[in-house]
DNA sequence: ACAATAGTTTAGTTATATCTAAAATAATTG
DNA sequence: CAATTATTTTAGATATAACTAAACTATTGT
């Protein structure tokens, strides 16, 4: 299936939630939805094959129980589709000097570096 | 304004389409409108509203235009919204693996930079 | 086969997004 | 000030998304 918006389908605080249940270990449907207690099973349900056409999890079936897991692989795609703003250079430092500072906190180490394009 | 939602911004492919427009230039609104044919100005206006709002566009006004432009940096919050997922040891890998892999092929620069964890 | 369990799918409701057309605002010019 | 230009905002139509409840499918156990 030729992956219908992976952004899109990651725009969905529910979903977001979803995946980060199923990022580390696979969980069985029930499980997630033990982990949701504000919303039907019916509506994770949905929200699974969401993700599954998107191809932001996988599913493997055993027994009467269907484990999901995450693709992380899947989020190459997503990048792929920010990748016209990503990869303009000014877009690139701009981004990656802020992603730098909210992780570890202000950093001196951090030149301009180059500015290729047009310094704003 | 506390940045709504990012990720739920871009996922408006319209959206993704004025950010482009924007992305190495600042344009007034009209000259916005007038590369895309398909739809209002009215409408047009209400998206350059959601861009400014999640904070991916400034606008400057001269005069009775006012120029848009991108703000790259504010892809960062976005990069936060995801990093759950992308500070993942083999999220990240496995991500950075076919981003480069589409962009460039094979290159060997980048060092995996210290896997920080957060406990899910 | 029957009942129980795990999950999906459907029908229908409600909420939210997106769009158009028209009215409103704001700066500029005559 | 009135007219013009550039843009925003509002009201209302239509489409899409998210949710619930219930019906349905599939697997296991008795």
């Amino acid at each position: 299936m030729l992956q219908p918006a992976v952004l899109a389908t990651l725009a969905s605080p529910r979903r977001r939630e979803i995946l980060r249940l199923v990022w580390r270990e696979e969980r069985p449907a029930g499980g997630i939805h033990d982990a949701m207690p504000d919303v039907t099973f019916g509506a994770v349900s949905q929200h699974l094959r969401a993700l599954a056409d998107a191809g932001l999890v996988a599913c493997r079936a055993e027994g009467r129980r269907r484990y999901y897991r995450a693709r992380p692989a899947a989020l190459g795609p997503l990048a792929g589709e920010l990748e016209r703003f990503w990869d303009d250079a000014l877009g690139r430092l701009k981004v990656q000097a802020e992603l730098h500072a909210a992780r570890r906190g202000p950093r001196p180490g951090r030149r301009p570096a180059t500015p290729r394009r047009r310094p704003q």
